[in-house]
DNA sequence: AGACATGATTGGTA
DNA sequence: TACCAATCATGTCT
């Protein structure tokens, strides 16, 4: 209803009005608002029947009321502030409130009828939930960790700190306060906004009739308008969780392989370990630590145990399925390790010379320089001499005491006493690297230096009791030991 | 672009 | 619960 047709209705009312009060004035019918059309060509109604010079000037008086109602907003603020002061001192001004009065009430139902209460948006409410979910709404408490948990428990770890998830919560951390603050403000806006619509109404009430349910219909209204800008923030703040998640979380999948330095450790273990590839829990976390898997894979211990399970997992199956294309790697690491024992032991017996000056020399020397082998080949052809060459000290197929052979080689005099305790566990680990040489080599003179020694007829792998004190070659002790050691 | 390598996931099993 | 086997999905190489 336009404000034109508002007007005309209620200068018919307000003549109603004053019509029966019959003490104002007769009629006013036959009132057009002098320089002003009304829209749609609405005329006020007819005369009442009195032409009386009487209402004239009243009737002038309305016209001229409803006249500067109607142009007061082609007038400049000062003017119309002027202006509205001078209606509301208007003699006639109590008569025209108590018009508008009467329309409200008549109006009332419909207003009434189209404050129905608006359902709850689901959308918003989807978004609300997310954004609970999520932990950019609610509690500040562990923002995020949720659905960190929960990404976490999807990717097969319990929750952990690990740099990845760490740096989600961060991200989250930053959308949460931006979400926040931008709430803020538009709540702030909203609030402000409201206060002043309320003030206007407040003062338009000194005017016109406005009931408590009016502004809080008019409050209602706001806060709709409000809250549909809300909505836009909190959909692009899911929006950039949704990216955030897609980006940290599930892209667990992807797939990013581990450094070289990685899989040669791991490898290294395999091949060693391979009669049991089965580290233990601890080994496994050693072998992570070791692995550096975590400096791209994240810090969590959990996660990167179970990188290991999974890298030593597929390895088995891949290994078991396609023997021969790990003959080559097998051979590699095998020779590795053994040399990396050799140069191990190497270093302890040389150390032990060096301690013990009456410790006669030995025909067992082993020089770096006969170590700076540079392919596999030359290693094997290394290792198989080592093996099977003249010197007879290691009969392999039962390697024997390596400690006893060794002091066989350095005479009566060579006491096992004498040898410090580090000679003594260098020996260990160097007879148990042959030992497990051995096990995966069954002819080390011969042409393969490996064979898949560890799996059985059904291609399980053989239950064979790791050599005691099962140690990396290439660490020394205290490095990964396997479940299945002593 | 396609083949292959490889880390991750899934469903079943002991 | 750890493991196997199959599979997925992505990285890397040619």
């Amino acid at each position: 209803m336009s404000f034109s047709i508002c007007v005309a209705q209620c200068t018919d009312s307000l003549a109603a009005t004053m019509d029966d009060q019959a003490r104002i004035m007769q009629s006013i019918g036959g009132v057009s608002l002098a320089g002003h059309s009304v829209q749609g060509g609405m005329a006020l109604p007819p005369p009442h029947g009195h032409d009386g010079t009487d209402g004239d000037g009243r009737k002038q008086d309305i016209g001229d009321i409803l006249h500067q109602i109607m142009t007061i907003t082609d007038q400049s603020l000062d003017e119309a502030q002027a202006k509205k002061h001078g209606l509301n001192c208007h003699r006639m001004k109590p008569a025209l409130f108590s018009v508008l009065c009467e329309i409200k009430e008549k109006t009332g139902l419909s207003i009434r009828g189209a404050q129905e209460e608006d359902p709850p948006d689901p959308q918003l409410m989807r978004l609300d939930n997310m954004l609970l979910a999520e932990g950019v709404a609610g509690p500040e408490k562990g923002g995020g960790s949720a659905a960190a948990a929960a990404a976490a428990a999807a990717s097969g770890g319990a929750a952990d700190n690990s740099i990845e998830h760490s740096d989600y919560r961060a991200k989250l951390t930053q959308i949460r306060q931006i979400y926040h603050t931008e709430l803020e403000k538009y709540e702030q806006a909203c609030n402000e906004f409201t206060t002043h619509v309320m003030n206007l109404l407040r003062e338009q009430s000194r005017t016109r009739p406005i009931s408590p349910k009016e502004i809080e219909r008019m409050v209602g209204i706001i806060h709709r308008k409000f809250s549909s800008i809300q909505m836009q923030l909190k959909q692009s703040t899911c929006e950039a969780v949704m990216i955030l998640r897609s980006r940290f979380l599930d892209a667990r999948r992807k797939r990013r392989n581990f450094s070289k330095q990685a899989t040669e450790i791991l490898n290294e273990y395999f091949y060693s370990h391979l009669s049991n590839p089965y580290p233990s829990e601890e080994a496994k976390e050693e072998l992570a630590k070791k692995c550096s898997i975590t400096v791209s894979q994240g810090v969590g211990s959990t996660i990167t145990v179970s990188q290991v399970s999974n890298w030593f997992g597929n390895k088995r199956i891949r290994y078991k399925k396609n023997i021969g294309k790990f003959q080559e790697e097998a051979n590699l690491y095998a020779a590795k390790t053994a040399v990396n024992a050799a140069h191990a032991a190497a270093a302890a017996v040389q150390n032990s010379q060096a301690n013990s000056p009456t410790t006669p020399n030995s025909g067992f020397q082993m020089k770096d320089e006969e170590f700076q082998l540079d392919s596999a080949e030359s290693k094997n052809t290394l290792l198989s001499n080592m093996f099977t060459g003249s010197s007879g000290s290691f009969n392999l197929p039962n390697s024997g005491d390596m400690f006893l052979s060794m002091q066989s080689l350095n005479g009566d005099s060579y006491q096992g006493a004498q040898v410090g305790a580090n000679v003594q566990s260098q020996v260990d680990t160097l007879r148990h690297v042959i030992s497990q040489t051995a096990g995966y080599n069954d002819a080390l003179g011969g042409n393969t230096m490996y064979s898949p020694h560890g799996l059985n007829a059904n291609g399980g792998w053989q239950d064979a009791t790791t050599p005691s004190s099962v140690i990396s070659p290439t660490e020394g002790p205290g490095s990964v030991h396997s479940d299945t050691s002593n």
